[in-house]
DNA sequence: TCCAGGCCAGTGTTCTTGGT
DNA sequence: ACCAAGAACACTGGCCTGGA
């Protein structure tokens, strides 16, 4: 007990920066709180374990009175990491400061400091140190301390047994070492703190607010300046990206067309699929409802690259090969994300390739129809009133094979997206149903617009009605900086 | 002017992390 | 296993833009 006394005496002296833990046997029981076993306080010179265990300690007062003592001295500085844990257990060990509550003074929670210097480093351009589910990955304490001194902690005692008496070498160092790199840490972090990133007073360094006004402010400037970042950075493949974007597109030193180019976007990136099936390239979309595993299937299944975003890429990306999983920006805009991609795989795309696939199904198999074909089904439907010009048998025609041409459209507008065309006989002249079973979709297609447009065209697996328009200038406009304009293709398609 | 689609921001829920 | 904090995710409504 004399040493005890020695021991309170030093830690209460004014001017002392204390290193501050406490250990407790790792309940995972029913037991909400564990009481606690070890108390460690380290200055700069040593450290001292205070075995709560031992008889007669506990429930001392002169123990329960230094306690109170030390958390409420405001000349004594004291540090800890993740406190409002060890304030919990001081409540379960010591009922009686539940009731007269404990009011922490003169104290340092160097995990708030942590939290500054992890947002600092995020912040920062270029290379980064170790973080969190980086490499391999240290966490909290030992990796702030790895961040500051150079070397993790070994916590391999750190779920220990510290009920159990005599506690071993081994737990007596980890004890040792987990409040005495408090004091070490801090030390290093007040003489240079501009180095790190932080404010020249650590004391100012407030706790990652936990209001939820203050976390949606965060949220929002972090997507601002992730999306000013994405803008500054314009087609470059720059930041987080580069990790991920490496692996595939070095392996494309020549381009591609859209068509040889096969994704599965998981459901936060449908956005991005649209686009990229405007410019032809084969996209798969999952589901909201789908879980992001179906990615890692689909893309297994059928020799898919996954896009994705997020946290989902860490897992899928390890449930595919080596370059096969490829993460964006979500707060990018869908456009700019296409742009990235298509930049990336060094994709080749000419004007024929803008539209040349069903944005709604991916589907690249069209039949192509004339304004009087056209005219007559909407009427026979009750969608128009209009009488259509006399053909020659078109009922006819419909059953007639007509050459099935992979390459080349049927005659027609100068518009040539590159897809395949279907034969007439691939729409059924009387249920109006296209190969795939589908119905023609006749009641997208605005009875006004039959006039202008002499052509249509018709996905033969969901039926929906495309037509030329202005749509067509504005894909062209929109990826112009990757488009090849080697042709004169000016013509527009538009649904 | 109306309408559809996309984007953005707000909100609530779920998941992850890190402490013992 | 439990707790707290923060991040990620899902959903929704308002606003904006462009085509009809």
């Amino acid at each position: 007990m004399e040493t005890t006394l020695v021991c309170f005496c030093l830690f209460i002296s004014a001017g002392h920066v204390v290193g501050v833990d406490m250990e407790w046997r790792a309940g995972f029981g029913t037991v909400s709180t564990q009481r606690i076993s070890l108390i460690q306080l380290a200055v700069k010179e040593r450290v001292f374990l205070l075995d709560l265990c031992a008889p007669g300690l506990s429930h001392h007062s002169l123990t329960v009175n230094f306690i109170r003592t030390l958390l409420t001295n405001t000349s004594v500085l004291k540090l800890g990491y993740g406190m409002s844990g060890d304030l919990r257990s001081l409540v379960a060990t010591w009922p009686e400061l539940k009731e007269e509550p404990l009011e922490f003074k003169g104290v340092l929670d160097l995990l708030h400091v942590h939290q500054q210097l992890q947002r600092c480093w995020r912040g920062r351009a270029g290379p980064r140190p170790v973080e969190v589910n980086e490499g391999p990955a240290e966490k909290g304490l030992s990796l702030l301390v790895q961040q500051v001194l150079g070397k993790p902690l070994d916590k391999t005692e750190q779920l220990s047994n510290w009920e159990r008496r005599p506690l071993r070498t081994g737990q007596v160092r980890y004890a040792a070492i987990d409040a005495y790199c408090l004091v070490d840490v801090y030390q290093t972090l007040s003489a240079d703190p501009k180095a790190f990133g932080l404010p020249d007073d650590l004391h100012s360094v407030k706790p990652s607010s936990s209001a939820k006004s203050d976390s949606d402010k965060k949220t929002k400037e972090k997507r601002k300046q992730t999306a000013r970042r994405a803008r500054q950075s314009a087609l470059g493949c720059a930041g987080d990206q580069v990790e991920c974007v490496r692996g595939i597109g070095e392996q494309h030193g020549a381009s591609i067309t859209p068509q040889e180019l096969r994704v599965v976007c998981d459901n936060m990136l449908q956005g991005l699929g649209r686009y990229l099936r405007c410019v032809g390239v084969d996209v798969l979309m999952l589901e909201n409802t789908d879980d992001h595993k179906v990615a890692a299937q689909i893309a297994r299944k059928e020799g898919r690259i996954i896009l994705t975003s997020g946290q989902p890429f860490q897992s899928l990306r390890s449930q595919v090969a080596e370059g096969r999983c490829l993460t964006l920006d979500c707060s990018e805009k869908a456009r700019d994300q296409a742009l990235r991609v298509l930049k990336h795989f060094n994709v080749h795309l000419t004007p024929s390739d803008i539209f040349s696939r069903c944005q709604a199904c991916n589907n690249d198999e069209y039949l192509k129809l004339p304004r009087e074909d056209m005219t007559r089904m909407m009427n026979r439907r009750g969608l128009i009133q209009d009488t259509v010009p006399k053909q020659d048998g078109w009922e006819n025609q419909c059953g007639a094979q007509v050459e099935y041409n992979r390459s080349r459209p049927p005659d027609g507008p100068a518009f040539t997206p590159h897809c395949r065309w279907a034969p007439r006989s691939a729409l059924d002249a009387h249920s109006f149903r296209v190969g795939g079973g589908a119905e023609v979709q006749l009641e997208t297609v605005p009875p006004g617009l039959l006039p202008r447009i002499p052509e249509y065209f018709i996905c033969t697996r969901c039926g929906k009605v495309f037509w030329e328009g202005t749509h067509f200038d504005r894909a062209l406009a929109q990826f112009h900086d990757i488009l090849n304009l080697s042709d004169g293709d000016t013509a527009a398609r538009k649904h």
